[in-house]
DNA sequence: AATGAATGAGAATTCATTCAT
DNA sequence: TATGAATGAATTCTCATTCAT
């Protein structure tokens, strides 16, 4: 049986490691029921990705990749600042979505639980977002779509923290609950998605129009 | 040894947990490490917390509570919407220096791993921030200080928002990273604080203001 | 407090223990708990009885001393050997049901779970019953009532073997599950006594009478 | 390291248990030392029998059908009323010898300590010897083989009662004590059997011969 | 090359016993 | 002398990792 695996088959183990680490964190993941999730024997895991930890970064870094891509794309497309904010809320939502357990394994592991994988993690994630909201600030403000006053680092600085927090707030469940006692929106309704981009694309332009 | 632990010395166990935690995560945490560091046997942790889990809600619990002390404290005292978002920026960015394990054990739970725990936490965390923040806007639309287009609950939000990305920020090696990749500016370099302060003031001005 | 245990305290403590013990088995069984029910501190206990090991002894002991105290009395009582035979069935009966702890702990002792508290009870209990009943058979056998051709030590010991099993058949749950299952007859409901006291005296009639 | 557990390596482990549990008692046993006594991981132990309850319920089963099976076959065997109660005698005895620890452990739980275990346990152990002694006296008084004025469940009881004393003494050393002080037999020595089963036979035969 | 059974170090928790008060 | 809080060795059970097949 020299079958080696295929790169298919190796993306579908590291989809069911997200799942189960987004899950269970990386303590509480085992490494028998990833691989039998998988329809791999422990062996194979092993073989292939190391050790545990080494497995986890390559969940990670698919995920950050994934998420990385999705947002350039939309970055990339045609549209002036305000329709291309409105097009990246979108964007961010129906990623987090369905998706969810990439975020949650992104957001889990910059909380900095295991000091020892946060610090070997500094290299892998190299600003997943950062590149793509500067250059979208840059780009405006360049058009002069954006107040002088504001230094436009710190304006994509702001505003990924925005996006970020939309990120949470549509795939994890505390933030869910966050939201509706905040605004009473529920997440998983996309019909309520309407309201709330708009509001954010107000509080944004307020923020931001010159 | 038949002195019963001062209040003090229960306190000093439930930091030693909070760090502990904030830095391995509720399952990467040993009972044993965490009663060794706080100089106590393993008797005594289980004896006056119950089991891990249960130590843990109590850790979480002393760190939502000051947290949330601290931010009252701030929305309570004198000033206008303005002067009252400084000092809001000013409290969340020195408390989440000196108490980074808050945080960091706030910002890691909210990730939703250890679905178990995620439940049971919902009804202990009662939206810490949500109130204060929700007052503050509330009181600051009704004296007129916000603009009418955007709902206050809304708006409490997206403030919100970007005040829990700040602890984050200043809290978090990763958050703090990012901060230095985005913007250039040191989050342990209280010097940097004034430019951070001033260029959120005005987003966040910009967004609300009428 | 310089006030001693009196030797009812201590007799108390000693009922606490065997109850305990008897329904939770030696390894079961919690000092702190035992302590606490007897309304004593831990301190006390190990301080009266040594350790735990000593304890159990000591509360086995006086079980076994009771025991025999009872029977002893019932033997020495007047009587013909046929109206002492059921004299002794209804005290072994009643005592079984009333000191259910006692023939409990008896019981589980000889089972012989923990090797070195078996062997260290050798000693301790010296025969219980094998004198009353050897006395009684020996008495029987002397004024002609008992046949000839079974050996009276033998008939002493099949004698108590059947006491023996009336013992645990009315105070241990499984031995009363099996009564019920074998005869129908409940181990609780005294009404049923007399039928089981006549069933047997008959049963041992026919077995030793000449 | 790859090659399954054979059943007889499975059944091995249960007699190991069987003998641990018979010598400590259940909570007395320690699972790490049943495992290392035979021959295994700890790893393996849980991942057969599930936890040490378990554990101890197939232990305990193993222990009870194997009797079982010796007696039903006794039972069946040729013979008339008489010549099938020396054969059933002479086999517990037998059996008692060789297989001690699946006596005393029967005999322990029976005790009743660990009042969880014991309840769960009434399920499992389905009377064992009742259907069987019930089988044979039923038998023996279609044939008029036993006296009309017993009860024919109550001699089957009475029967079965002095059988399981038999057990113990044979197996357990306390009651291996007892004998000797009462009969001065010594329950090792084989030799010694034919008085007992002679002996016993005739105080048996006297109880229910019409 | 793949398997997955076996391993055994490690973690949570209990409880007999001590000893400062 | 009595107390009972503190101790920490011991116990059950898990799971990352190995390696014989």
């Amino acid at each position: 049986m020299a079958k080696k695996l295929t790169e298919e088959k190796i993306n579908e183990i590291m989809e069911t490691g997200i799942r189960v680490f987004a899950d269970c964190g990386y303590e509480g993941a085992n490494t028998n029921v990833i691989a039998h999730k998988a329809g791999i024997s422990v062996g194979v895991l092993f073989k292939y990705f190391g050790d545990k930890e080494s497995f986890f970064l390559s969940c990670l870094k698919r995920s950050t990749d994934i998420l990385e891509q999705v947002l350039s794309q939309v970055e990339s497309d045609e549209g002036n600042t305000f329709s291309k904010a409105e097009s990246l809320f979108r964007a961010v939502i129906s990623f987090s979505r369905e998706h969810g357990d990439y975020i949650r394994m992104y957001h889990m592991i910059t909380a900095g639980s295991n000091k020892a994988l946060t610090e070997r993690l500094a290299a892998e994630i190299e600003g997943v977002s950062s590149q793509v909201y500067g250059a979208y600030i840059a780009r405006a403000q360049a058009v002069g779509d954006i107040r002088a006053d504001i230094a436009p680092e710190k304006a994509a600085f702001f505003f990924d923290n925005l996006l970020m927090m939309l990120q949470f707030t549509y795939s994890c469940d505390y933030y869910k609950m966050r939201l509706k006692t905040y605004t009473g929106l529920d997440a998983d309704d996309e019909a309520a998605d309407e309201a709330m981009i708009k509001q954010l694309l107000m509080f944004v332009d307020g923020a931001l129009r010159p």
